[in-house]
DNA sequence: CTGGTGATGATCT
DNA sequence: GATCATCACCAGT
């Protein structure tokens, strides 16, 4: 059959759903402001594109489960499985604002102001003490301290979309889909900025 | 605000 | 060996 435009990947809702949840981890907790979605093999800006490796097995495996990778040599990125086993969608958690452990946040993040505590993915994953030992572990499990928690009410109107960050590469740009969600007015929302291609020094 | 760049290592080909 | 779903810090407008 012949795909419609209209016919979003079921993950696209999921990202608009995890707006304004809580997630509380490592005795912060912060209400999600963005989040950017990544649907699957068919996706050419997903980790998932090129099919299954070991990093990315979390991708595939069943929903209810933390994807978390490490990139850049320092940062950890953070991504929530909700999807069917094998779709292997994942929305990357990308910011959110603290609600709860201000003082902890601060201390974590070194010299931050508070709006850009956990702007960001790998700023959030630093605010929630989340690395690669919690790849795999289930959210909202009380062993590794994960919470997924309910959502604080998100007026719709307010939800915008737009280009994905950070992606290059032929059919992978960020501009390609319009796939990352977030709440319009919140100072947490991480600033736009194009991917550029760069050399190593 | 914008734009440039160094840091730093796991992962994949 | 190249790439990377980034950030902190700097200088300029």
């Amino acid at each position: 059959m012949a795909e419609r435009a209209t016919d979003e990947p079921p993950v696209l809702r999921t990202a608009r759903s995890l707006l304004g949840r809580i997630v509380g981890h490592g005795g912060v907790t912060v209400r999600l402001t963005e989040v950017e979605a990544y649907a699957g093999v068919a996706d050419p800006g997903s980790h998932a594109f090129r099919g299954p490796t070991r990093r990315n097995a979390v991708m595939f495996g069943p929903p209810g489960h933390l994807y978390v990778y490490f990139t850049y040599g320092m940062h950890h990125c953070m991504n929530v499985v909700l999807s069917p086993e094998g779709e292997a969608s994942a929305v990357l958690l990308r910011a959110g604002a603290v609600v709860d452990g201000l003082a902890t946040a601060r201390s974590r993040r070194g010299r931050s102001s508070d709006r850009d505590l956990a702007r960001g993915p790998a700023r959030m994953t630093k605010c929630l003490a989340i690395d690669l030992s919690h790849n795999g572990s289930t959210i909202g499990s009380t062993g590794a301290g994960f919470v997924l928690g309910p959502a604080v009410a998100v007026d719709a109107d307010s939800i915008r979309c737009g280009p994905r960050v950070g992606l290059s590469g032929p059919g992978g740009d960020g501009t390609a889909y319009p796939w990352r969600f977030w709440i319009d007015g919140e100072p947490s929302v991480s600033a736009y900025r194009p991917a550029k291609p760069r050399r190593r020094g």
